[in-house]
Order: structure tokens, then sequence, then C-alpha cells
DNA sequence: CTCTCCCTTACGAACGTTCGTCAACATATC
DNA sequence: GATATGTTGACGAACGTTCGTAAGGGAGAG
């Protein structure tokens, strides 16, 4: 089925050259038709967008509800560090964290207010998932500072990451991560308890 | 002088709507004139562009250059507090920093190679700055992490505040800056001293 | 002051190319 | 024979770019 060839082909170079770097004639070609026929499977060009971009939100979302819940009885710091590093891990071994980081960042002007509504919609949802887990932990104890303060903190170390990822590659966003793990958790974690990295 | 006109205003549109998103026509129409009369000043749509970007790398540079010599005596939260906020004060009142950020994430492919050099060469720079001011803090005991370790987590702070406003809006931004730099602060500061926010 | 020469700036017209899109037609599957 | 999936050819629009040309101003010469 030629469907779900042309929107991994249409993730890969969206991910790659963004919206407008990318043409109907280089996703046929990678996929091995012709640009026409793509309209045989999706409206047009929009919409293809939009269906991969979409779909990459909601798979995204899954992929962080399914490992909240498997992970959280995890001690708070090994649970956060192992966060940051399956958001690494998935960042190489698959294109979709890169197309939303790069399509959020400059979508095309015409779908500007659906990719950021949509945008919006799953930074929310994480960041409620992400919430629970902290609450969890301030009520046992495991840290010292508001849920909502540090959930937002840990939000924004993701981000930074991502970018680093984007458009620092593999050893500056190692380095960083690092960096900001260290000093995160030292602001994060209670002092009287004695766990570290 | 239209030279600085079509500079100025390729600026605004490049920043906004990104390379491919911004024609030669939509930057003359903003100035008055054809686009044929853009060739009277620049080789083409590639020179204008990156000769727009190498400006903006070496006047953001100055900028923060001259804002770490005039401010660094303040006391090391002061200071950083200062320079987040006129981070974000620069980020709402021109467009540069916003070119750069939205660029640097998804450039035209074309030209990756050279927008990535200028963009590590202003990176590395900053970052040397910033370590600067950390090295000293260190030495006079201000904070007790490394500095380097301290220098690079500043530096993912940036990033991450960056991402928030060019896609959080505002609002987000501000609560994401305030959240991180309360963890940021604990996990940097000396617990002898006492100085806050 | 005037005439000439040149450089800058601008523009109309056109170039070749690529873009997304569409209608008509072919093929294969069930 | 209907349905799904491709191909083919063609379309108008937009793109960056190039050409020849013309207006304007400054410099230098007479």
């Amino acid at each position: 089925m030629s469907y779900q060839l042309i929107k991994d082909a249409a993730l890969d170079l969206f991910a790659t050259y963004g919206y407008e770097g990318t043409s109907l004639a280089d996703i046929a070609k990678e996929v091995g038709i012709k640009k026409q026929s793509i309209y045989a499977h999706f409206k047009g060009k929009d919409d293809l967008f939009l269906q991969v971009l979409k779909e990459t939100f909601s798979i995204e979302l899954k992929r962080e509800d399914t490992y909240l819940r498997t992970n959280f009885d995890k001690p708070l710091n090994v649970f956060l560090w192992d966060a940051l590093q399956s958001y690494m891990y998935r960042f190489h071994h698959d294109n979709r964290l890169n197309l939303w980081l790069r399509n959020a960042f400059l979508p095309p002007s015409h779908l500007y207010k659906e990719v950021i509504a949509s945008l919006y919609d799953y930074i929310d949802q994480v960041e409620q998932l992400y919430l629970k887990r902290f609450q969890h932990a301030f009520d046992q104890g495991e840290m010292k500072q508001s849920p909502g303060i540090a959930s937002m903190a840990f939000s924004a170390l993701l981000d930074a990451i991502g970018v680093e990822m984007v458009y620092g590659g593999d050893m500056r966003a190692s380095q960083k991560l690092y960096a900001s793990w260290q000093i995160f958790w030292v602001g994060i974690s209670n002092p009287n308890e004695t766990s570290n990295n």
C-alpha cells in the first residue's frame, strides 16, 4: 500500500527540508510513483502535511503516556533521567520528533493556526503527564520544589535538549543535557534525601 | 538608500516566513520597488539572505559583549537574571533573534553548511563570554558548580526560553523562564551565601 | 556653465524552471 | 462492472534570474 509509503517519505522529507523545501515530486520520486498519483490518496499537499503532522503528535503523545505509565514507580531522578535518555534515543531513531520541532518553529504560514493549535494541544497534554509524576514526588517528599514549577522547568529542559539536537548535533546535545541535568537535579531535589544521578 | 531598506524588509520577512516562504517580490513590494531592482544591490536571493543573517550574528554578538562588559560587576544572580530579561526584551523589540532562531532550525538546504558554520561560530563566542563571568563567580565563591557546567546549563536555559518565545508566545515564555530560573539558581548557588532572586 | 562620460539605481519584458493541481485514461482487483 | 490505484499530459501561477534600457547624479574637461 503506497498510502503508507507516501506518508513515510513525506515524514522524512518534511522533517529534513520543511514544508516549502519539499515538493510533491520529491516525495513521489522517493516512493517510486509520479507526483500526480499522490492525489489518489490525499487531497493535496496541505492534506498530506497535516495528516503526517497530526499523526506524529498523536504517536508521540501515546509514547509519552506509555513511558509514564510503565516507569511511574521508579525513583524521581531515575524516572526523569531515563525520560531524557529516551527523548534523545527517539530523536535519533525516528524522524517524528524532528518533524514537529522543525515545523513548529517555521510552519507554512497559511497553515499556521492549525499547526500551532495541534502543537499546543500536544504540549499541554505532555506537561499534564509529567505534572502527575511531579505531584506524586512532592507528596512523597522526593523533592522540595512545587510540582508546577518543577514540571515547567523540566519541560524547558526538554525544549533545550530538542534545540541542541536539531542544530547542535549529538555531542553538543549530550554535553548540555549533562550540565543541565546536573543543575536541575540539585535545584529540585530534597537536600535531606541522599540520592544522586 | 534602498540598500538598507531592502535588508530591513528582508530581515522582517525572512524572520517571519523563512527563506523559502519569502519571495524577492515580497521583499521588493515591502520596499516599494520591483524585484529586479534588488539585483542592483545583491547578487541574488542567497546573497541577500546570507548578508542579513551574518550581519545579525555579528550585531547580536556585539550586543552580548557590550552587555557583559557593562554588567560584569553585578552580583551573579542579578547579572544572569538581567541577561535573561534583556534576552526577552530584545526578542520583542527587534526581529534579529527571531531570524536566527528560526533559520538555524530550518535553513535552506543548499545553504546549510554556511548557515550552520556561522551559527556555531556565534554560539561558541557567546558561551565563551558567559564562561568568563561564571569563572569569575566561581573564583569569588558566588556559586558552587563548576563554571563549565554552569555556563552550559545557562546556555541551555537561553535555548529553552528562545523556543518558548518563538512558538509558545509571551505568557508561556515568562512562566517557563520563572520556573527554570528558580530551579537553576537553587542548583547553582552556594547555600552558604544568602542571596535570592 | 556646459558638455560628456560613467556609475548607480530602477524597471519592463522575458527566460527557463518548478510548483501544485486537474481531467482523462489505463490497469488490476475483487 | 464497479473500485482502487496509477500514468500521462497539460494547466496557470509563481519562482529566481537575466537582458536591454533609461533616468539620475557626480566628476572631470573644455
